[in-house]
DNA sequence: TCAGGTGCTGACCGATCGGTCAGATCGTGC
DNA sequence: GCACGATCTGACCGATCGGTCAGCACCTGA
């Protein structure tokens, strides 16, 4: 009775990523019920728990090589200062968050509470650090509040205009990122 | 046996509102429920029940005073282009986001989908006319970009900051998002 | 004294959630 | 032909969701 059609090749696994990924987007993980991901990829919810343990399984794998390339930048980050760290800091901000872009937009709402799971506690602790950098390594509140403005725009762009190319999206996010954060001068 | 303690005000209303915005934008809309409401007001869910029709009207009457305020916003701003329009722009809804910041701190998760509801359609259409006044009236895809990024980075930093006083984070805010949008040299 | 409105409660409703389970189907090696 | 693991299904579970309802306590004015 299942016979209907041609299963040529059963990479369910990848199907459910990315219907999750693309309702997750819409509607938010909260918002997107395994039934809902079940529909999309036209399969039952039990499949779907068949190739993941559970629903914030699916996200956590989703996010594993954003998360990856995070930790990388924290990395690179790490040795340097002032206005070298700021600099790096921004361009290679500005990459790794258009490349991954699609995944910014699905944890760009809902943040407060999704980082809250022990599985993206990287990421919290590596954006502290990112924005260290972007701060030039300042502690004071004030220049504190330039580097969020730059975190927050440059995901919200990346969310909003998904659809620009690369190479078209990225500089212009540098430009800006560059004029927020300030003459770099001393 | 209720009689237990002096109940000296029966302003729940307003308590409950209160509640409802500390869990609001704590564990996000979808993520607080009714119950969690109620408990942290001290009442039954029913109680809850009695002073909003449903939950989304508890949201909705949140957020009214900062909807009324963006859409005189928008009104002040709809006869004043180019230059005019941006400068004006930026510290009239640098203003406005710092006095609302706690209700943008609430939509700040669950943009998405909640804008959805027909009750914020006004905050959707207004917005992009404040991004319209904020790109100087331009419509190149490359000149919103940055206005984007300052109204996500405004809002950013006004739910991170929110413990900052009024004339301290404004006038930051206004600086960065001055810079970020580039010479307004006329 | 008592009628009536306000504020609120506990019990309950149907729907939906994430997740489990026994078993059906299918391809493959022996 | 057959055992077996991989894949998948429908039925089902308890919990929780938003929302409803009958009724109780309390206050106030007639």
């Amino acid at each position: 009775m299942l016979d209907d059609m041609a299963r040529p090749i059963p990479e369910t696994h990848a199907e459910i990523l990315a219907a999750a990924a693309r309702r997750f987007s819409v509607t938010g993980f909260k918002g997107t019920s395994l039934q809902d991901i079940a529909r999309e990829v036209g399969c039952s919810k039990a499949a779907v728990l068949y190739h993941f343990a559970n629903k914030e399984a699916i996200l956590t794998e989703l996010m594993a090589p954003a998360i990856s390339a995070l930790e990388a930048l924290d990395a690179r980050l790490a040795p340097l200062t002032g206005d070298a760290a700021r600099s790096a800091a921004i361009t290679d901000f500005v990459e790794l968050a258009v490349r991954f872009r699609r995944e910014i937009s699905l944890l760009h709402s809902e943040l407060p509470e999704l980082l809250q799971q022990p599985a993206f506690e990287p990421i919290q602790r590596r954006t502290e650090r990112l924005l260290d950098a972007l701060a030039g390594r300042s502690e004071q509140p004030a220049d504190r509040i330039a580097p969020l403005m730059v975190c927050a725009g440059v995901a919200a762009a990346c969310a909003e205009f998904g659809e620009l190319p690369d190479d078209e999206l990225g500089p212009a996010l540098v430009t800006v990122a560059t004029r927020a954060l300030g003459h770099p001068t001393p």
